[in-house]
DNA sequence: TGTTAGCACTCACTCGATAAGAGTGCTAAT
DNA sequence: ATTAGCACTCTTATCGAGTGAGTGCTAACA
């Protein structure tokens, strides 16, 4: 059934209101505060077929109406207008973060904590934001060995992307500098720009072959390269403004929040919420939106996520999320992402 | 005014009874569920002098008593007694943490957050746990440098205690490897064992005397070597269990769970918690307690912080802390942390 | 045929009154 | 010194009445 345009007016003008005030929205402030010019009653029947048609319901008998999330769907994808009138509005946002992130920050673990916390503080919601990862296997770039102990062998592998990882290595045998040096050569020029999936046996034998006394400590290097690359320890999710969500009264009761906050404890649960969409890759450009349930995380039931990717070069991508009451300013949410994003977009190149 | 053994009685009665049920205490109760065989009145009339010494108060007229900050302080100072009668059920939890930690938990990070996570759920309170820091100035041990791309030079600096940074100068001028190679012994030669203070002037100018084509290179490696081993940016606070905090009706309110959260949220905030006994260094054996205001964290007014410090080496020391309502198990609170505390400064010894 | 005025009805919410229950302080008796 | 007894206080739960926002439906209207 294709919905009228007066519908879909009416449809709009109670979300937005609900979005404002989170109370239900009745029949006569419709008619009031809208360039219908339609009386209450006439607003009433259009309301009862909205409500048939599932975009909006009654919390009880005789109250006002409120969204479904089928209602949120549809005012996502189709009624929302992003705010491009208030162009200056926009530009002084941006501005403000770019000033905040050229600002001093030289670690990325510091660059993307900040950077939550300016979304959360701008939004008043909770907000998350990951690393970059790459998607591809990494490959590697350079390794240094160094004896700085006695039988304590440094392995300092960087890895595409300037990822740096340090290993230990305690030694089995004593080897003396000369040897590490040369082990340091055949290294660089064995394995360079190899990924993982290319270290194979050949390629190990053949190596073990040029440092025949040293067989062992060639596999057990390579095993470290191999687990170093593989090991995404360096995947963290930073997360701020966990405690906006006291500020809506929706998920303040003390059971839902504290399953939120706890989600947003546990980083691996939170992972969930952005993870899943990597897979329906159709589209990394786009800011995506997922209303109650749609998010699959059982605890965010009654929150909407909101997530955009980010991109610091091909195939090396980052998320970052923002969650809030599925009544959110969606407007405003996509915006500061979109801000932010491209900040973090830009930020990351000019640095490369 | 000293206590006479029966008002203590009544008192640690008091005391035992409100940690329990969290509901204020009558004379009633006191008078069926203690061994002193005094009716209610008696009982009422020790009450009455109790409140006006400062040790309970009455939420309300003509309801139960509750324990006062100063209440709470005397339980803790001298009524409790640590459960050493269940000699069996403390070593039941030692062995559990014992396994637990010796489980294939490599890196340091991953090991703090499962002890925050694992005393989290023993005591349904909230945790955290700092990672160790060492109060005497760093040391520097071994220097790498590698240049690793055109005009990308990579610095691995291990300072004392085997703590590994990594710091990438970008080059102004070319350099070619055998230059690197000069620098990595002068500077080995030079530096190593010195802490930042020691680099002073008259080295530096020797050391730009021995690589005099390359000044500005030595001088901007010593700056980063002196602000690597600076920064304390691996310093890091690891929490568990903040939701705990819902478990316990007094916290639970918006407004003050929403204060907790956040403080727990804001790192930095909460390693005032952890710091300023830091200098009333009297005695770090000893676990410490903060009731209520004590604390000196605004957010914690309504809590008690207990914590205990660890020590893995000589100097080298990083803290746990519990937070919970004032009413917490201290008892067993105190038993998990030198528990945990134990275990944790044997598993460190055992490594290194 | 679409729009509107009018009206009865529903439901949540507030407020006050009432009753029950827990606990106290005080007095008088033991 | 201890205790029984009693009046009193304060909290909490429950109930009913009153209010207000909002609806659905019907009948009149353009």
């Amino acid at each position: 059934m294709e919905l009228a345009e007066r519908k879909l007016k009416i449809l709009n003008a109670v979300i937005k209101n609900y979005l404002e005030t989170g109370e239900p929205v009745g029949s006569r402030t419709i008619s009031k505060y809208t360039d219908l010019n339609l009386s209450s009653a006439t607003i009433r029947n259009e309301m009862a077929d909205l409500e048939e048609m599932g975009y909006i319901v009654q919390p009880h008998t005789s109250s006002g109406r409120i969204p479904t999330d089928m209602g949120y769907r549809l005012y996502v994808d189709n009624l929302m207008r992003e705010k491009e009138t208030e162009l200056n509005k926009k530009e002084r946002e941006l501005n403000e973060v770019q000033e905040f992130l050229n600002d001093k920050v030289e670690k990325v673990e510091e660059l993307l904590q900040n950077t939550a916390k300016l979304l959360a503080n701008n939004t008043n919601y909770a907000t998350m934001i990951t690393t970059p990862i790459n998607h591809r296997g990494r490959r590697l770039k350079f390794i240094q060995l160094s004896l700085f102990e006695e039988n304590k062998l440094l392995c300092v592998i960087v890895a595409e992307g300037n990822i740096i990882k340090n290993r230990i290595i305690t030694l089995k045998e004593t080897i003396d500098n000369e040897t590490v040096l040369k082990l340091n050569i055949i290294f660089n020029t064995s394995l360079n720009g190899l990924s993982l999936e290319e270290m194979n046996i050949g390629l190990i034998s053949k190596m073990t072959g040029q440092a025949a006394e040293h067989m062992q400590l060639v596999r057990d290097i390579i095993d470290v390269v191999g687990l170093a690359l593989a090991d995404e320890d360096d995947f963290k999710v930073y997360t701020s403004g966990t405690t906006n969500i006291f500020k809506y009264p929706e998920l303040s009761e003390s059971s839902t929040a504290s399953e939120i906050i706890n989600t947003f404890e546990e980083k691996n649960l939170l992972t969930n919420l952005l993870v899943d969409k990597e897979d329906s890759s159709q589209n990394k450009e786009v800011i995506q939106v997922y209303i109650g349930n749609e998010t699959s995380v059982q605890s965010m039931k009654d929150c909407s996520v909101v997530t955009a990717t980010y991109e610091i070069e091909e195939g090396v991508t980052g998320t970052i999320g923002i969650v809030g009451p599925k009544r959110m300013d969606y407007e405003k949410v996509v915006e500061a992402l979109k801000a932010v994003k491209s900040q973090l977009d830009d930020r990351f190149k000019k640095h490369d």
